[in-house]
RNA sequence: GGAUGGGUGGCCGAGUGGUCUAAGGCGGCAGUCUUGAAAACUGCUGUGCGCGUUCGCGCACCGGGGGUUCGAAUCCCUCCCCAUCCGCCA
């Protein structure tokens, strides 16, 4: 969410980040309901120190028909009160989703409009087959690595078992990211799957409504998690902590469910689009003044690791109309996917400013001096599994039909090569 | 799942209807003392919103929400969380 006041005060700002956004807000209505609730507001106040200053003079008042009179006039300052609080909470009822719907700012640096801006390549060169590529679902029954079949019949469309390899190659890769964040001085966390919708919301998700990504727990306030980013930056929710503390860096992994709503056809083959995968997460809090460079930082780490996997890849700097809510600016990393024949998302990672933290009332002290002030939240990917299976089988595939392992993961993996098995 | 006790400022902790304008302590800031530091002593020290915009004034906030009352940290309802014990269990 925006600062109310910063709104105010830089409509044009904000309207113009919205258009570069494509998002369609009615600002002016948000305008005129704030202005409103602010008069509401003070009209509260008047009324309510009114009926404070009747209320102690109640007790020294002279006789019983002077208090009982006194009693009376609180009475109706008391009801007037509350009817004001009535209209006060209307207004808000209305002006709150059009404030959480407002898009945080953008980097002055993002490309605006629609087209995603290649920003960067990685070291390994894209692989050149004697042979027509395979694509992972092939290669995986080939290999006996998945079973959709089977994961269709226990939770339907979406649901996988990663069998044999797969299996020592997700443990592999969750290992290899950990040891990269580890020496970068991340704590590591195992994360809850299921949060409050009350954190979701202050991420930015919607748990409920018709185009909502999220599963959620009938009869309870949970969700399950689309990603650690939920829990990370839940984590720190309502509390203050001390400038010299920051930046802090967590690494978390945990289960991501998304009900991909709507999502069908070819792009959504095999493992690429499913409603569950394991992901290792990178999450930072930092000062205003270090989130730039935490960013740069986090995408550096992401292309790292992809780099040590020796899968080629490009990076995105992405566009202002594909931005989601609460990022300022959004880093892609795209691998060569030669099943596909084409780049698909990797990972993400995003400065999203004070956007969440305010919503989630996360905030820092500096020694000496008065106030608080609003952290700075990002995010990033460091391994999504299922899409980095994807990359894996699909860059390393041989002639023969076997896949050779990254030289990285072979000490979890115990291997250097997967053979067909039929 | 059952029982009991709890949730108060950055932290600890007192507070069972009206000088709560929330005691006291810790921490923090400033000062005295000191060559310097520590200790000791003295004073100041919550957050948010609004108005005046030097000084200040008002409102809200004692886990969340609702209620009783002229008036609630305090009484009632409800939800959440924490601790301990019991039950169950990987």
């Amino acid at each position: 969410m925006l600062d109310r006041k910063f709104i105010l005060e830089n409509v044009d700002l904000v309207k113009q980040n919205c258009a570069n956004r494509g998002v369609r807000v009615e600002i002016d209505r948000v305008l005129e309901l704030e202005n409103h609730r602010k008069s509401l507001q003070s009209e509260l106040d008047q009324l309510n120190r009114q009926a404070n200053e009747v209320s102690k003079s109640i007790g020294k008042a002279k006789d019983a028909a002077q208090r009982e009179a006194l009693k009376d006039e609180g009475r109706r300052l008391r009801e007037s009160a509350a009817s004001v609080q009535g209209e006060l909470n209307r207004v808000a009822a209305e002006l709150d989703p059009l404030l959480r719907s407002i898009p945080n700012l953008t980097h002055p640096a993002a490309p605006i409009g629609m087209e995603p801006v290649e920003v960067g390549r990685g070291k390994t060169p894209l692989p050149v087959f004697d042979f027509p590529p395979r694509d992972h679902v092939e290669l995986g029954e080939k290999l006996d690595l998945m079973d959709f079949e089977s994961a269709a019949r226990v939770a339907g469309h979406g649901f996988y078992f990663l069998k044999n390899e797969a299996v020592l190659l997700e443990l592999a890769l969750q290992r290899y990211a950990v040891d990269v964040l580890m020496q970068e001085g991340f704590t590591l966390a195992t994360t809850p799957d299921l949060a409050r919708n009350e954190i979701l919301e202050g991420i930015g998700y919607l748990p409920r409504g018709p185009e909502t990504q999220i599963y959620s727990i009938e009869g309870t306030d949970l969700s399950l998690v689309a990603t650690a980013e939920i829990t990370l930056g839940g984590m720190l929710a309502d509390q203050i902590l001390d400038a010299e503390q920051l930046p802090i860096k967590i690494c978390g992994i945990s289960h991501c469910f998304r009900t991909e709503a709507g999502a069908h056809g070819r792009q959504t083959r095999g493992l690429f689009r499913v409603h569950q995968f394991t992901k290792v997460e990178m999450f930072a809090f930092t000062l205003p003044d270090q989130s730039d460079a935490m960013l740069e930082y986090f995408r550096g780490l992401e292309c790292r690791i992809f780099d040590g996997l020796g899968i080629p890849y490009r990076v995105i700097d992405t566009p202002s109309g594909d931005l989601g809510g609460p990022a300022y600016r959004k880093y892609d990393l795209e691998a060569w996917m030669p099943g596909r024949g084409e780049f698909g998302e990797v990972t993400s990672t995003s400065n999203c400013t004070d956007y969440q933290a305010r919503r989630l009332n996360i905030r820092y002290r500096v020694k000496g001096e008065k106030g608080t002030h609003l952290v700075h939240t990002l995010n990033g990917t460091a391994i999504a599994i299922s899409r980095a299976l994807i990359a894996i089988l699909e860059n390393y595939q041989q002639a023969d039909g076997s896949v050779v392992i990254p030289e990285v993961l072979r000490p979890v993996v115990g291997k250097d090569k997967i053979l067909a098995r039929r």
